[in-house]
RNA sequence: GGAGAGGUGGCUGAGCGGUCGAAAGCGGCGGUCUUGAAAACCGUUGAGGGUUUGUAGCCCUCCCAGGGUUCGAAUCCCUGCCUCUCCGCCA
């Protein structure tokens, strides 16, 4: 949610800036209810202040053995005034409240005009994409050729979009997951969190996927009611939700949580998109960093969790490029996103393995996560950020490609042998 | 799943339908005392919102959440959520 002091200050503005990303704020209509509220709540505020007043004189008359019946005729055709004020401010609060809730966030100046990837940046690239002096293959030929993965079996146990895999190719995933935790926990300094794989809505919402994007969530069923429950479309939820109606010491700032949690899609619209392949999955496992930091910091955060994001990469060996997305790709509740894309052989193209964010206090003013500001003693809302570091399956597919041989084995990277018993090749 | 108890400020914990945004203690902050510290003593100490040029004043809301009763609700009623105890079941 974007602050609504400057939704009522500077409309205008604000409306302009969100036409970066292609958002079009009705500016008419907010103005009028606006108005209307400010109205409403004055007269009903006064008629609440009316309300006490009379009803504590009743008290008083009462103690001091009074007659109080005239007094409470008076007060009563007050109270109907009083209903009927509060529940039209109630009404126009809440549809305030609803286009409030589906404004996404507003692009930081840094970020590049455009309206779809085609504008995306290109900050910087890392490695050089293997040259090869044979026909590489994609990861399904390598996976299904070396028979550890399989598509087939999934869709037999659940449906398309699913994957199967076995022997050392889900030992190299699992690898990946324990290496990419190890690294974050030991050199990064985040602190490991575990969390429930399915949250309530109040915790979508404050995360910004409710209540614009539920197709894309897969809903859980309980007592004949299925808008409560969802699993979780990325560990950015529940953990980022940790800070929910919390307010921080400024000691324990700023804060790093990483997070392994499969992740669940449904990616309604997304039909006859990489479809092949383990690239767009209903399920799949990211370990997620997640940070939460004081205002004036959170930029100075944005580039240290993107490089967090980025020595994952480079350890591997895999070769990427650093994205700066345009205001009109970019997520709904993103102030600036960094994507990572790495380079699949197998498609002849750079492809985003992480996607790293500043929220600034769009996510915070939701959700109520605030801190304590040492300056002033009061509470101030967080900055929040988080990044993908990095897609496990991605990763895994990027690994498979890129480091393949004429023979389709795949060759263990280094840094993950110690987590194979040393294997160096699978295949 | 069955039976019972309970959810009050940073924490512990009082609270008869009116003078309760809430006693008391602890903690925090400021001060007195002290060479310094501790102790003692004094003072102070929740959050959100509206109006407004205003960190001034005035006002509103918040005692788990949502409804209801009432002139008036932390206190009474209903629903939900959560916690605890006992039994059952279970990894």
């Amino acid at each position: 949610m974007i602050d609504p002091h400057r939704l009522r200050n500077e409309l205008e503005a604000t409306a302009r800036q969100l036409q970066r990303r292609g958002f079009q704020l009705d500016t008419g209509r907010f103005e009028a209810l606006e108005q209307e509220r400010k109205t409403l709540q004055v007269q009903t505020e006064a008629l609440q202040h009316e309300r006490n007043a009379r009803s504590k004189a009743i008290g008083r008359a009462k103690a001091a053995g009074e007659d109080i019946a005239p007094l409470k005729a008076a007060v009563s055709e007050l109270g109907e005034q009083l209903k009927a004020a509060q529940a039209r401010l109630e009404e126009v609060r809440q549809a305030l409240q609803a286009i409030a809730l589906e404004i996404p966030n507003i692009p930081h100046d840094s970020v590049p005009d455009g309206e779809d990837e085609n504008h995306n940046v290109e900050i910087r690239a890392w490695g050089e994409p293997p040259a090869f002096d044979f026909e590489p293959k994609d990861h399904v030929d390598l996976g299904e050729g070396l028979d550890l993965l399989d598509f087939d079996a999934a869709a037999k146990l659940t449906g398309s979009r699913f994957m199967t895999m076995q022997g050392p190719l889900a030992r190299l995933h699992r690898a990946l997951t324990q290496f990419m935790l190890d690294l974050h926990i030991r050199e990064h300094a985040y602190r490991e969190v575990y969390v429930p794989y399915i949250v309530n809505a109040d915790s979508l919402r404050g995360t910004g996927q409710l209540p614009k994007f539920a197709d894309d969530l897969f809903a859980i069923e309980r007592d004949g009611r299925c808008d409560e429950f969802y699993l979780i479309p990325t560990a950015e939820v529940p953990v980022t939700n940790l800070l929910r109606n919390e307010i921080l010491e400024h000691e324990a700032l700023p804060l790093r949580f990483v997070c392994h949690t499969p992740c669940f899609r449904s990616e309604a619209g997304s039909y006859g998109k990489d479809t092949r392949g383990m690239i767009r999955q209903h399920q799949f496992e990211k370990v997620e960093l997640v940070q939460a930091v004081p205002p004036g910091r959170s930029y100075e955060a944005l580039e240290e969790l993107t490089g967090h994001a980025e020595t994952v990469l480079q350890r591997l060996g895999l070769p990427y490029r650093v994205v700066a997305l345009c205001a009109g790709d970019m997520g709904f509740s993103a102030a600036k996103t960094y994507d990572l894309e790495v380079w699949l052989p197998g498609q002849r193209q750079y492809r985003e393995i992480s996607s790293c964010s500043n929220f600034e206090d769009f996510q915070a003013r939701r959700m109520q996560a605030r801190w304590r500001d040492p300056e002033t003693g009061k509470p101030r809302l967080l900055h929040t950020l988080n990044g993908s570091g990095l897609a496990v399956g991605r990763t895994l597919v990027a690994i498979m490609e890129n480091f393949q041989d004429e023979a389709g084995r795949i060759h263990v990277p280094p840094i993950l042998q110690p987590y194979m018993d040393g294997m160096t090749v699978i295949g």
